[in-house]
DNA sequence: CAACTGACTGCCG
DNA sequence: CCGGCAGCCAGTT
């Protein structure tokens, strides 16, 4: 299994409505600070791979959106599961953030 | 093959 | 609170 693969089954296992971050998937995927990496990883999701992957769950450190693919979008879709941002735009930790219990 | 770059992060001043 | 900086690593130039 190569090391995108091992990122991405780990952001698959994000539960619906919760999010975390590119250092969080990396440990979990094995590759404790890659952080980079995973954001990599999943900058180099095709369209048809971007459709079994939630993405959109992961966002940085801070809980902010911080990708320039399309935050728009990112948000929307977390807003629809249930995500709510502050007035900063940033996500309640204590609330939605998933450490991958 | 060296240098750059980027959906990141934590430490330091 | 905020900018700078050094680790990280794969893909590009």
């Amino acid at each position: 299994m190569n090391t995108y693969e091992e990122i991405y089954a780990i952001v698959r296992r994000i539960p619906l409505g919760r999010v975390t971050n590119y250092g969080t998937v990396a440990a979990l995927a094995g590759y404790p600070r890659h952080a980079r990496m995973a954001g990599y990883a999943l900058h180099a999701l095709s369209d048809q791979e971007a459709s079994e992957v939630p993405w959109w769950r992961v966002v940085n450190a801070g809980g902010f959106i911080s990708n320039a693919y399309q935050p728009q979008l990112q948000r929307e879709l977390l807003e629809t599961e249930g995500v709510v941002f502050d007035s900063e735009g940033r996500i309640d930790r204590k609330r939605f953030w998933w450490d991958g219990a």
